[in-house]
DNA sequence: ATTAATTTTTAGGTTTGTCTAAAAATTTGA
DNA sequence: TCAAATTTTTAGACAAACCTAAAAATTAAT
C-alpha cells in the first residue's frame, strides 16, 4: 500500500529527476515542492527507501527504482487524464485544473483509469501539452523547443508550457496562445530578447522573453 | 476543515440516523460501521461535539447539528454524482461502483461538483435509485414501499434498492431485475412468502422474500 | 588545508486516528 | 431492587507525517 503522501514524494521525484536530466534530487529540492521541512523530507526517504521505491544514499540524494518510477508514472497519468476530463468534458479553463487533478491523481482503481482513458478517447497529451503516459508507463515521444529559442521569421506550433501557475496561462490566454496556435517570428528585441509574433496568420502580439522561455513549440 | 475521516463519520451517522428514524446513533452501531472500535468512536465523537458537528452527551447517542448535516448531504451529494457518472458515462455495472465511490465522494472542490452535476444533466438518483440532495442540501422527494409489502395481483415499478452489496445487486442483474422494471406480483408463497412475478409484462420469475423485502417500488 | 557556510540527518515532540485493557455508566432481568 | 450483562468512556500506546533544534556531513572559500 502506498500513502496519498508516498504517491506525491514519488510524483516529486520524478519530475524533479526528469527536470535534472535523470541527476540524483536533493533533500532540499523536494522540501521545496512538498512544501515542507527537510527534516521531514530525511524521515520520508528513510521510509521510501525501506519500500525499495528510492535509491538513497545518505547525503547523495535520491533517484526512483524501478518499482517507484512504476507508482510515478500511474500518478502522472491519472493526474493527466483527469486534467483531460476536466478541460474536454466539465469545460474547465486550463488555468484551473491543477488542485482538482492533484487530488483526483490519488483515486485508486485500475479499471476506473483505463474506464476513462477509453471515455476521453486514449488522449496521448493533457491540456497543457504534456504526454500522458499508457497503461505501462511509456511516455509518447515528444521534442519540443522553447519559443525563446527560435529564430525570426521562422513559423511554429504551440504544443506546449512549461510552467502551469494559473498567473502565466491566464496571461496566455489574454493573448490568445493556445495549443496548437501556429507562431511566426517577426521581430526580436536587440535590448531584451522580446518578441513579436503573428498568431494564426492573422493578428501580431507582443511577448516577453521571461514567456517565450515557457512556450513549447515544435 | 474536515478531514476525509471526519466526512466519513458525519455521513454515517446521517445515513444511521435516517435507518433509526430520527433518533440518536448509539457508538456501537458507530463502531461496525467506521470498521473501528468503540473506544476509536469515542474519541472520534468527543472531536465532532468540539467541533459542532454532531450533538453528542455522554452515553446517549449522537445527532447531527445543521452544520454536520450540511457536511453529510455534500459528501452524499458528490457520492451519487459520482456514481452516476460511473455508471453512465464510463459503463461501470451498478454492482462495482461503490467503492470508487468512496473515495471521489471526498475530492474538494465545489465548482466540480456543480460542473459535474451539469453534465450528467442534473440527474435527480443514483444508479440505485437513491435521490440525489441539490447544493443547498435539499433530498428529492421519495416515497416507496418494499416490494415484499406489496399485495398479490399489484403492478408496480421498481425504483430503488435498500442493500447496496454486489451480491445483492448481481443477483437483481442475474433475474434481470432493472430500475424501472415493471413488477406484476402473480403469486406469493403461504410457506415462505416468496414471490412469483411477471416482469415488464413478459418473463416469469422467482424471488426470495429476502430479496423482495430489499427492492424498492412505487 | 582549514575554517566557514550550507546541506542533511538525528533527536525529541506534536497531531490524527487508531488500538487494547480497564473503569464507569447504563440497561436488563431475576 | 440490586446484581449481572452490556455499552460506553477513559487511560495509555502506537504509527504516520509533520515540526524545531541541534548535530553531523559535505561543499565552498580564503
Amino acid at each position: 500500500m502506498t500513502s496519498f503522501t508516498e504517491e506525491n514524494y514519488l510524483k516529486i521525484i520524478y519530475m524533479l529527476t526528469e527536470q535534472n536530466g535523470g541527476n540524483e534530487v536533493s533533500t532540499n529540492e523536494l522540501a521545496e515542492h512538498t512544501q515542507t521541512k527537510a527534516a521531514s523530507v530525511s524521515d520520508m526517504l528513510r521510509k521510501l527507501a525501506e519500500k525499495n521505491f528510492i535509491n538513497y544514499k545518505k547525503y547523495q540524494g535520491v533517484t526512483l527504482t524501478k518499482e517507484g518510477q512504476g507508482i510515478a508514472l500511474s500518478v502522472i497519468r491519472k493526474h493527466r487524464l483527469w486534467e483531460v476530463f476536466l478541460v474536454e468534458k466539465l469545460g474547465f479553463g486550463w488555468d484551473e485544473i491543477h488542485d482538482i487533478a492533484e487530488q483526483l491523481e490519488h483515486i485508486d482503481s485500475k479499471e476506473l483509469t483505463e474506464k476513462l482513458d477509453k471515455f476521453l478517447g486514449n488522449p496521448k497529451f493533457d491540456p497543457h501539452g504534456d504526454p500522458i503516459p499508457d497503461a505501462k508507463g511509456k511516455m509518447p515521444l515528444v521534442s519540443t523547443t522553447k519559443l525563446s529559442e527560435i529564430a525570426i521569421d521562422q513559423t511554429v506550433v504551440m504544443v506546449g508550457v512549461s510552467v502551469h501557475s494559473p498567473a502565466f496561462l491566464q496571461h496566455l490566454d489574454k493573448n490568445q496562445i493556445t495549443l496548437g496556435c501556429t507562431i511566426k517570428i517577426q521581430e526580436i528585441s536587440e535590448f531584451d530578447k522580446s518578441f513579436t509574433i503573428l498568431l494564426n496568420d492573422t493578428n501580431t502580439v507582443f511577448m516577453s522573453n521571461e514567456v517565450a522561455k515557457n512556450v513549447l513549440v515544435q
